[in-house]
DNA sequence: GTCGTTGCAAAGCCTTTGCAGGGAA
DNA sequence: TTCCCTGCAAAGGCTTTGCAACGAC
């Protein structure tokens, strides 16, 4: 049976008070705010288990390497501001599958990721 | 000066003879075909060279990983096949980047990766 | 004979795993 | 008291680098 501890929990509150894709680093960081002996193997650890549990969810981000984000939100797409090395969520999707791929080639899925400038970094 | 190696025409041959994304094993694998004794730290070292040289291009895919082809091709998109792993090009671009991101981001440029099957699975 | 290149092995990153001690229930 | 979880350190993958030998010019 999955415990309650003060890591997981600290792991957890990340998230609910940073609304976008994160990665493991940062995952790390904002956790040892709250706890200062954090591991990162149980950075690994728990990430692992929140996306088995089905809180979280795991993408690949060409560049940033594996992002976490909350489950639960429609589909969508990532936005990489170059400026402050962070992601964001897109909340729309652009593109018609049926549309994109030549005759012969079966599209199930895809994936899109924007760069650029996020707004605070625009100012 | 660079010099002409028989190992560095055979990288070189790989990409002409494979019009598609090759990941650094697939590069090595083929390239083992012509230069038995192909060593994988001088396929890192020649892609490096080739890119610096204008000739490849270097690209991330999530998923596979790196992924090199050859430059001078007009913008596109990739599509990934899930039965074979490999990497295809896709001719086209079904996006308009000014109409996908909300108010204050600033879109430099995009990538789009597809998943699924491709013809010759499909048959 | 130069000196760019190669093969091998060692060393870096990032991520995972083994293990003993610690803490939730 | 259980046994899941944590921290530390060691071990896997992938990629890069150091070094001596090789070979293109």
């Amino acid at each position: 049976m999955k415990r309650n501890t003060t890591q997981r929990a600290a792991i957890e509150q990340v998230f609910q008070e940073n609304d976008r894709p994160l990665t493991v680093d940062e995952v790390l960081a904002y956790g040892r705010e709250r706890v200062n002996s954090l591991n990162q193997a149980t950075v690994y650890r728990n990430l692992k288990i929140l996306v088995d549990a089905g809180y979280l969810q795991r993408l690949l981000h060409p560049g940033l390497g594996a992002l976490y984000e909350r489950t639960g939100k429609a589909h969508h797409h990532h936005f990489h501001c170059r400026a402050c090395n962070r992601a964001f969520e897109l909340p729309d999707c652009p593109l018609r599958e049926e549309k994109i791929a030549p005759t012969g080639f079966v599209v199930e899925d895809h994936a899109i990721f924007l760069y650029g400038t996020c707004p605070s970094c625009v100012k």
